[in-house]
DNA sequence: TTAGATGCAAAGTGTTTGCAGCCTG
DNA sequence: CAGGCTGCAAACACTTTGCATCTAA
């Protein structure tokens, strides 16, 4: 906890109690909740915990660089305190998001390319090698 | 019109004009359209247009692979009615969604590897050759 | 003490759904 | 003439906003 503080402090910013239980809950679920699944588990520990809270605190922290926000699917947003260059796959059979790291001689070139590059999102969407063993035991 | 007539029979669909009409605006307007704003041009030639039929042949054309959805910012998704693999571009100063070419080394590892890979967006975001020379003259 | 954070409810945006009536094949 | 498409309105999911109250610094 003492750590989500000085994250808190080294940047200006008041330290509440709902930041930091939305700051452990993003580092402990590396699997890249919702705002909604961070709100569901929150609210049971804090009852009196509001939705705005978790979008305001979510939108805070994204701006100061802590978490990365990423929307592979459907219109919701997941969250990942990982917030260093790495893509996404999602496996459409069990839903997860499985983190991929990569060396890409492309984005290199993107990179130092003629437009400048703020943000690079990788997102592929297939099965994931899990579902693949299970389906190949049955049939496709 | 002819060409659409064709991808739709070809397909075993029916032919209707509103079909033919998204169809044409999709070809023509390779800008990265969203639903509201396909509705929006076609509803002035056809007022009684609904967002229903948009968004049902939207879908339709996306799951025969004949265009492609594209979520790149908002929760708004943008159609394409190039479908071959590519990438895009988003530029946060004048809002422009730029088609990207590539030849990945990086792809062609990933598409070989342990998850089946049916999907591959590569989305990034900036600021746009254009812009940035605008930007240039003045200061950043 | 006070700027700014929280909680609540309502509004906003983009998309989906249910269903009656219409039209293509 | 039958299955499937269209149009309308209402429902939905996710996020944002307005405002009164509360709290960290």
């Amino acid at each position: 906890m003492e750590r989500y503080i000085m994250l808190l402090k080294d940047r200006g910013l008041k330290v509440t109690s709902q930041r930091l239980e939305i700051m452990r809950f993003l580092d402990e679920h590396r699997d890249h909740p919702t705002a909604e699944s961070i709100f569901k588990a929150l609210k049971k520990e804090n009852p009196s915990l509001s939705r705005a809270t978790v979008y305001n605190t979510i939108e805070l922290l994204r701006e100061q660089g802590l978490i990365m926000a990423v929307r592979i699917l459907g219109p919701e947003l997941h969250y990942d305190f990982n917030s260093t260059l790495h893509h996404h796959f999602y496996c459409r059979k069990c839903g997860t998001i499985i983190d991929i790291n990569i060396k890409c001689p492309f984005l290199d070139n993107m990179l130092k390319g003629e437009h400048k590059i703020e943000e690079v999102h990788g997102n592929f969407i297939g099965v994931c090698k899990g579902c693949r063993a299970k389906e190949g035991k049955r049939a496709e």
